[in-house]
DNA sequence: CTGAAAGCGCTAACAT
DNA sequence: ATGTTAGCGCTTTCAG
């Protein structure tokens, strides 16, 4: 059997609350004090957390959820909240979707069972009513990234995909072009649709014509990108001089797929990526591209969370972050 | 309050030992397990972990210790471990030790306050005696992947670093190549060491001379893969026909600082990494490097771990995985 | 500044 | 199959 508070306050002549005091750090006597931290060091006394958690109703843990851990844009954002949350003296657990399949909704429960006191949810996929209706008729702190579904009472931040698309295109329009493809992400990310609505927002903008032939949809992948760009280049009607690719990947897989075809970018045309992954500046040509604010995004949403943590109450917030445009070699000027 | 599970036992006319082993999966007549249900229903009940963890002290949690959960390798071999920990009914909780510095032996305490029931922790840098004198010590499930210090008792799965290299030498002398320059990796890596040893040994046995001019330290990055090239194709005596880099970033860099300096792979000199890491089947020329089987390692991490919590003794195991080589376009046979 | 005592919500004998 | 009871190890009034 392990030692318990107890045990040291026997040890050190003492009781057991003074222990629990001289835990949690308020004052105690000198004396006592030096005779608690002996007996915690001869005991090799470790106090027990769910016993703690137990009589305090406080676990000092804070959930962070995501969809797959392994992948880049999660992990950078929850390792910034680790960051902020860390200072603040919360420890964060992590999960991730998607070894287990499990709903982002099925994790809501860890407040209601005292796992954690507020819970993080990072997921660029739409999300449905059903989870953002439990979210609010939960009495515990919860802040989203990504998707909010339209809802303006649960607290999020976001990237604002739709401006990011918008300044890209604006910047092909600047540098003289007109005809501008445009491959997609999978129907399921909340970014294709925001990204797109950009793109098509900026066309109609610049009085450019939308045209459906010139648009293709992929999956987010570099296989992806390289297949999509393949039939872009097999199109009757093609004539396109730059194409925009809404993410890093797709973009790295359709340089594939130029080159292969005999092409070269930014020469035949230049070609535009959204993310700015750490690969895009390795790429030949450097991929110019949208940064992604990663950093700042994970620490907004903990900053929320701390925040949430204190007061309990704070007025609604949904905060859209601007990427940041960053112009490498992959496109050309045609003025 | 939240409802308890005395509360649920009021509702339903029956006990709380009842519930709780209705909870708990015991039979239960059927008639009284409606009631329980409806009445969970009704109260909106949810089980209160910490309690049940302080009564029972088993907490069906695994921690996973990791140095940066931002990092390709361990996002991977952990994403892995969670698949088999959640067959066998475990939870994985994840902590990232990069924001906040902790050693990783101040996570053993975890298993001392009872917030999980066992600990993989996964590095790739040396460790120290003092860990490994902790672990000896405690009476809990704990597996190490990565370095064990050479220590016999401590279970560990790590990535077999010498042999991979020793085939890559080797495929390299197969066609051809009698000069190899090598770009290490930092000090502060176990894989640092036992790569090189690899390299020597196989450069002894196919009576290769070893430059040590030929040799240059990085820092497992893409940078210092480009500086790494940059000094071998500057200095005096050059006169290698191929170049291993100990990982793939750092390959990359050094293709890309070929590049800069009009030097074309594989013309001009082959090139190989090590990792295989997705981005290297996409630049051109495909990198031919070792694959580490990262599923492989956190899969026997994972079921290490479940053998040890059944049987709670375990012969000592170090498991070591076979990299795969895998061929593409980055070397050049002379043959 | 300290001690006594109650209780956090659950599990696990034990008895029935 | 179910109810009673005694903890699990800690925090937190409340008195002093």
């Amino acid at each position: 059997m392990n030692p318990t508070i107890k045990d040291v306050a026997k040890q050190a002549n003492t009781s057991k609350s003074t222990v629990s005091r001289f835990l949690n750090g308020q004052r105690v006597k000198k004396k006592t004090e030096e005779a608690i931290v002996q007996a915690i060091k001869e005991l090799n006394y470790h106090p027990n957390m769910n016993a703690r958690r137990l009589a305090s109703s406080r676990t000092l843990n804070i959930g962070i959820v995501v969809d797959d851990i392994s992948n880049y844009f999660y992990s950078t954002i929850i390792s910034e909240i680790e960051v902020i949350t860390n200072q603040h003296g919360y420890q964060c657990v992590f999960f991730s979707r998607k070894s287990n399949k499990k709903q982002e909704k099925e994790y809501l429960n860890m407040l209601y069972e005292g796992e954690v006191d507020g819970l993080i949810m990072v997921s660029f996929y739409k999300r449905d009513e059903d989870l953002i209706a439990a979210i609010q008729e939960i009495p515990y702190p919860i802040i989203l990234i990504g998707d909010d579904a339209g809802c303006k009472e649960v607290h999020s931040v976001d990237v604002d995909n739709y401006s990011g698309t918008y300044e890209l295109v604006e910047y092909l329009h600047q540098i003289g072009h007109r005809n501008i493809a445009y491959i997609a992400g999978p129907d399921t990310a909340a970014a294709t649709h925001q990204r797109m609505a950009g793109y098509r927002a900026a066309l109609q903008t610049l009085s450019i014509e939308f045209r459906p032939e010139w648009i293709v949809s992929s999956n987010w992948s570099k296989e992806g990108g390289y297949e999509a760009m393949m039939q872009l280049l097999e199109r009757e009607r093609r004539g396109f001089t730059a194409v925009i690719a809404s993410n890093d990947e797709m973009a790295i897989g359709a340089l594939r797929a130029a080159n292969d075809r005999g092409f070269h970018v930014p020469q035949d045309f230049s070609l535009i990526g959204f993310d700015d992954i750490p690969m895009s500046a390795w790429v030949n040509p450097g991929l110019t591209t949208a940064n992604q604010p990663l950093h700042q995004i994970g620490r907004r949403a903990a900053e929320m969370m701390m925040e949430l943590l204190k007061t309990s109450e704070m007025k609604y917030q949904r905060h859209l972050f601007k990427t940041n445009m960053v112009i490498r070699q992959s496109c050309r000027s045609l003025v």
